[in-house]
DNA sequence: GCCAACGTTGGC
DNA sequence: GCCAACGTTGGC
């Protein structure tokens, strides 16, 4: 603060003080006027301690679009209509005229800490120079600057490292959410020229457009916030305010009773960061408790017999949470929950309503966090490249989506840690196979999966499977939990595999549950594998050797019928031909035609041979409801044959199944 | 119980 | 400042 403005603030502006007059410009004693600045606390004439707040040079050229004074602590424009100062009578705080402190008539005032409890969300709590309308719900303010319809809210980061960081979104007239100036830029492209916007105080920087003193004491403010700011400020400005100070770049307008402009202070701001690190120190005391009360948390009262106590009783099952190195959320003992806590004006959505303790989760170990998220050491981990046609980057702006499901790539959701409904359909996707020559059982398999009428208890038993549904709607989700149950198994067996020498029995778990086959068997079946990789197999067929261990043909040729169809041999021969990642019935007559095991190249290329006479059972569309806008559904029969001669396109389940529609 | 939606936070 | 994406919520 500059030593000028101190001096300024001892000549005490009285009520009924006149209005100032500033280089021709008459500043009406209004909250306009006004901003939230320094607290000061001083001893008045009648000896009562009183609160104010002054305001700054510098602060005074700060953003603010609302230059309101923040509760009711006094603050005083010190700059001129041209950026000059002028000793200001009136500095601080005392019984000043009512209209000076309009915000008064919903006075909220109370210390500090009890203010913040009380204030108003968070969200939406910076505004521009137009009437504040925060909407009901959600914090969201009409936000005209934009247009008609636009809304706005700023929300401040209650966790983490960032804890205290504030953003800012928008939302169309449309309800279309907006996170930041590109997208914005993006949204209204057409309508708006988006290159003055001040994204985070909402603003655009217009200039040249006569105003009024407080417009463009505003808007010096305003620039002050712009990148270029300080070459705006005329010399004389900087010099009388002192050097300029990081006071001036702060980016979040200051407002009445707004948290936010409480947490964007540094001191705050220290105060936050250091209720995080201190958590453990609990008791909070209530000077501590109240310095982080952040809008919508429980907080405690500070007061009562439970804030009061100081020591953790040690056995409650808060204590004992605390005390378990698996659970390291931090926890507040159960008797020094505070019997009485105030609730402001949201529930923060992660928050536990139950523990008042912390309300900012403590997880001493982030690292702890992050490795249930991934492993780190998969190929999915270390992928850094989006596919760019799974539904998750589908769904990323930079794919044109509209980032609606926000998950990372499903190429690089982690083979071990990731929820299973975010896992990869398969291993091979994730490009396992650059690895050793280990490639996924099956292909990526066609987008149309089963229906949610088949359970996955059905699909665990597909041969038993009755009346199995085959559409073409996206019902990933179920046909990825059996895929990860699948996973799991061949994982295992996968890394015995990788792990022989130690490993050397291999349990192979498949259609063929049961049988075993040991390091003999699994020799003989690289055998074949060898051989089948120095014949001619039938066009573009391919054998590679999977999880399991099975030896598996495909049908590199996105052309045939065939793309969709596997044959995986296991350690024992026996072999099972697969479809869209369905087994085939044993009754098929594929499997009549050849011996029940495939134990050299002809035997494998001849049923190769014939896999290429036959087509995909189409299955059949269910009956269509009149001028219905639903998805066609196709249905397969329970007992669909999967592969059809060529000359048909269904198999005679799939036919009847028809003629009963 | 599943999953779309999205609030929120980490990282660059 | 912006994007990526984790993990919760609420609708179904």
């Amino acid at each position: 603060m500059s030593e000028g403005l101190v001096d300024n603030l001892g000549s005490g502006r009285g009520p009924g003080e006149e209005d100032m007059e500033i280089n021709g410009e008459v500043l009406k004693p209004t909250n306009d006027l006004l901003i939230e600045k320094e607290e000061r606390t001083e001893v008045g004439d009648n000896g009562m301690e009183r609160t104010s707040q002054v305001l700054s040079p510098l602060e005074a050229l700060a953003p603010s679009d609302s230059l309101d004074i923040q509760d009711h602590a006094t603050s005083v424009p010190v700059m001129t209509g041209h950026g000059q100062t002028e000793k200001i009578p009136g500095g601080v705080a005392e019984e000043q005229p009512v209209d000076w402190f309009e915000p008064l008539e919903d006075d909220n005032y109370e210390d500090d800490t009890q203010g913040d409890a009380e204030e108003e969300s968070v969200a939406g709590s910076e505004r521009s120079g137009s009437v504040k309308r925060v909407t009901v719900e959600e914090g969201w303010e009409d936000w005209p600057a934009l247009g008609k319809g636009w809304k706005r809210k700023a929300v401040v980061r209650r966790s983490g490292s960032s804890v205290g960081q504030s953003d800012v979104y928008y939302m169309s007239p449309s309800n279309e959410r907006v996170r930041s100036r590109v997208e914005l830029s993006k949204v209204l492209a057409d309508t708006l020229d988006m290159t003055m916007f001040d994204y985070k105080a909402g603003v655009f920087r217009g200039v040249g457009q006569p105003k009024p003193l407080q417009s463009s004491l505003k808007d010096r403010g305003d620039r002050a916030d712009s990148p270029d700011s300080n070459h705006r400020l005329t010399p004389l400005s900087r010099s009388s305010m002192g050097t300029p100070s990081k006071d001036l770049q702060h980016t979040t307008p200051p407002r009445p009773n707004s948290s936010l402009a409480k947490i964007s202070s540094p001191s705050v701001a220290h105060d936050v960061e250091g209720m995080k690190q201190n958590a453990t120190k609990l008791p909070l005391s209530p000077a501590s408790s109240v310095s982080v009360s952040i809008n919508g948390m429980w907080i405690p009262c500070g007061n009562c017999r439970a804030c009061l106590t100081t020591e953790d009783c040690g056995s409650c099952a808060n204590c004992k949470k605390t005390l378990n190195p698996d659970t390291k959320k931090l926890v507040r003992c159960r008797k020094r929950k505070c019997l009485c806590p105030i609730l402001k004006n949201s529930t923060p959505q992660y928050s536990d309503p139950e523990d008042f303790s912390v309300n900012v989760d403590i997880e001493d170990d982030d690292e702890e966090k992050r490795k249930r998220r991934s492993c780190g050491i998969c190929e999915a981990c270390n992928s850094r490249t989006d596919c760019g046609t799974c539904d998750f980057c589908i769904d990323k702006p930079k794919f044109g989506g509209s980032n609606k499901k926000r998950q990372k790539c499903r190429l690089r959701q982690c083979q071990r840690q990731a929820m299973r409904h975010l896992l990869p359909f398969q291993l091979g996707q994730t490009d396992f196979g650059s690895q050793e020559g280990w490639v996924q059982l099956g292909r990526p398999r066609p987008h149309f999966t089963y229906s949610r009428k088949t359970t996955p208890k059905k699909r665990k038993t597909p041969h038993l499977e009755v009346d199995m549904e085959f559409t073409d709607d996206e019902d990933e989700p179920l046909q990825e939990e059996e895929d990860y149950r699948y996973m799991e198994t061949v994982s295992t067996a996968m890394w015995r595999w990788h792990n022989r020498e130690r490993q050397p029995i291999i349990t192979f778990q498949f259609q063929t549950t049961g049988r075993t086959s040991g390091i003999d068997q699994e020799h003989e079946l690289l055998k074949l594998l060898k051989s089948l990789h120095s014949s001619a197999l039938p066009t573009l067929w391919f054998a590679i050797m999977v999880e399991g261990p099975t030896l598996q043909l495909l049908q590199c040729s996105k052309l045939s019928h065939m793309v969709d169809t596997t044959v995986q041999i296991d350690p024992s021969f026996y072999y099972q031909i697969c479809v869209q990642g369905q087994p085939l019935l044993l009754t098929h007559p594929l499997y009549e035609a050849h011996p029940s095991c495939l134990t050299s190249v002809p035997q494998v290329a001849n049923l190769l041979l014939d896999l290429e006479k036959y087509n995909v059972c189409q299955g059949v569309p269910t009956k269509e409801q009149p001028f219905s806008q639903a998805p066609i559904i196709i249905e397969r029969a329970s007992t669909c044959d999967f592969l059809v001669l060529k000359e048909t396109e269904h198999c005679a389940r799939c036919k009847a199944l028809s003629c009963s529609y």
